[in-house]
DNA sequence: GCCGTTTTCGGCCCGACTGTTTTCAGTCG
């Protein structure tokens, strides 16, 4: 699928139109066409095919004639010719934090650097602080920026961007002067992974640099755990932060509390939801900022951000769908779906005992899900294949059946179900045969191996595993970790339509290294009818918590209750996996 | 380059912080 290349070429021409000093508004019309066909799920080879591609707004005349030309030939011209004015190094210095197209083309022009590392000489030799429109300290800070750029990972998993707004937050609640605050950007968002945390406070004054902002801005950049400070003014401070698992990039604004509603969503983003929103403001001849809708002078909505909304003429959007994938649209036609919450959720299908690769046993597990409040919990330990998981053999899974319906029996208040995480072997066949499947509760089918293997034959097992009618789910179905390995070349649309045949579900791991399926993949198989099953692949009690991660990753791919397995009570549940069982 | 419930042409979102500046450009989100 060459959805992402398409989509890097487009980031590539705006990168160098940027440079080059190109029209602003052509190099954002590059840019949303990149964002928009990195958004879509399949493959856009489909798409133009079908002519459905034309019709996908932002996309217009031009780029569908590059698209094709990319088909045709492998290479768009325009992009070629592009490449052909800068050397393509140049780019890579763009990724610096400090430097942006401008900053490049002085370097390139005036000192012709075109990689970093001839960057660091040129700030080295002082010859960068001598350029007009540097100094000292704009040298010095790229350099910092060269220094972060070098030992940052880049984006952080939503669990450790998690952990170090909880350590913000937790410091700034017991400052003099907070009076509410709130976590934004993509971390309320719940996006896959995290750029910074940005953290929102209201405080009295928050606008006047010696009032309450002021200092707060400076006790946060003064606290233990910051490493290094970025930025403070009066009401934004920035910094690295270290917690215990990670450095984490910070960003916290203070604001006055009558403008906290419009600065959360002004915060939360995303920047191309918050676009709409602003153009829909102009038309209605308001004005959209981080302080509030305003008339003219006056004040129209700010203290309450669902009034901003409201005031737009919209329904409010919950912070999970504020992607610009549609839901400004839907927003405005009232049918904006009602994303499935937390409470929804009554159990959870996948988790592993020490029987194989966990750290507790079956009761454990089952007394610590009663603490959510869950009707059932499923066990589900690897199959014998997944070696390095201490999976179980055919007998040992056969025992392991037996014990969980015996100390089913003994528990009250939830029911323990008996499942297998089983393996999808090279040829698509699974681990265990039917008969013994056949007395498990719920199977979730897994690939753990050939991962990398090609397209059609990941595919292809992944497809057969849902022919068997024991098969529940297929768990994490692309088998991506994320920051780490790259998920399966799964033709995702070709298991999507196979599942709604084959009456399987596909999970969303909860797991934040995997979050598989993925937003976008979850509102594809839902929009084909699909259950997804959440299930947080637990391997321990502190491992069922992880459920929110995946009841948000499926509310990012717009579920509902409806859509979601997990929301069954057990006899719903029992009758659902039923259909496809032979009877 | 894209788009149209004020437009098929003429617009296209908004502000904070920094550093290098005598009033603002660049970068970021």
């Amino acid at each position: 699928m060459e959805n992402a290349i398409i989509s890097a070429l487009f980031d590539q021409m705006a990168d160098i139109m940027e440079i080059l000093g190109e029209d602003r508004f052509r190099i954002n019309s590059n840019r949303k066409v990149a964002r928009v066909i990195g958004d879509i799920p399949t493959d856009i080879r489909d798409l133009l095919a079908g002519g459905q591609l034309a019709k996908v707004p932002g996309i217009g005349k031009s780029s569908l004639a590059k698209i094709e030309e990319f088909f045709k030939t492998g290479a768009i011209t325009a992009h070629q010719e592009l490449l052909k004015k800068i050397p393509p190094e140049l780019l890579e210095l763009l990724t610096i934090p400090g430097v942006g197209p401008k900053g490049v083309k002085a370097v390139y022009e005036q000192l012709k650097v075109t990689s970093i590392d001839e960057l660091k000489a040129v700030i080295e030799n002082g010859k960068l602080a001598g350029l007009a429109g540097f100094g000292d300290k704009k040298a010095a800070a790229i350099a910092r920026g060269i220094a972060f750029l070098e030992k940052s990972t880049g984006r952080i998993r939503l669990d450790l961007a998690l952990e170090a707004s909880h350590l913000v937050l937790r410091f700034l609640r017991d400052i003099t002067g907070t009076l509410k605050t709130q976590t934004a950007g993509s971390l309320r968002r719940c996006a896959e992974t995290i750029g910074d945390v940005d953290i929102l406070v209201a405080a009295d004054k928050g606008k006047d640099s010696g009032g309450e902002g002021g200092q707060i801005i400076q006790a946060f950049t003064s606290a233990d755990f910051v490493q290094e400070v970025l930025a403070a003014g009066p009401t934004k401070g920035s910094a690295i932060i270290q917690t215990p698992s990670a450095a984490v990039h910070v960003d916290v604004r203070v604001v006055p509390q009558e403008s906290f509603g419009a600065a959360a969503q002004y915060f939360t983003g995303s920047k191309e939801h918050n676009v709409r929103l602003r153009e829909i403001a102009v038309k209605k001849k308001l004005k959209l900022n981080e302080y509030g809708l305003f008339k003219g002078s006056k004040i129209v909505a700010g203290p309450v951000e669902e009034e901003i909304y409201e005031k737009l003429g919209l329904d409010y959007v919950e912070p999970l769908l504020r992607e610009d994938r549609g839901e400004v649209e839907a927003a405005k036609h009232h049918s904006l779906p009602e994303i499935i919450d937390p409470e929804d959720i009554v159990g959870d299908f996948h988790m592993h005992t020490k029987a194989s690769d966990g750290n507790c046993g079956i009761s454990e597990l089952a007394e610590a899900a009663k603490e959510w409040g869950y009707e059932y919990i499923c066990i589900t330990d690897h199959s014998r294949s997944s070696a390095i998981a201490n999976g179980l053999s055919a007998r040992q899974l056969a025992k392991e059946i037996k014990e969980i319906r015996k100390i089913n029996e003994k528990t009250k208040g939830i029911t323990i179900l008996a499942g297998c995480e089983v393996d999808i072997l090279a040829d698509g066949s699974l681990d265990f045969d039917d008969k013994l499947l056949a007395e498990l509760d719920f199977v979730i089918a897994s690939v753990h191996s050939g991962l990398a293997s090609p397209r059609q034959k990941v595919t292809m097992r992944t497809l057969k595993a849902m022919d068997n009618p024991y098969v529940t789910c297929i768990g994490h179905p692309t088998g991506r970790l994320i920051g780490q390995r790259e998920a399966m070349d799964l033709d995702i649309a070709a298991v999507i339509n196979h599942a709604a045949q084959t009456q399987t579900a596909l999970e969303v791991n909860a797991n934040p290294w995997r979050l598989d399926l993925k937003d976008i993949h979850c509102r594809m198989a839902i929009e084909a009818g699909v259950k997804l099953a959440i299930g947080t692949d637990a391997h321990s009690t502190i491992g069922l918590g992880l459920m929110g991660y995946g009841v948000a990753t499926a509310g990012r791919g717009w579920a509902t209750k409806s859509d979601v397995l997990n929301t069954l009570s057990l006899a719903k549940l029992k009758s659902w996996i039923k259909i496809k069982r032979p009877r």
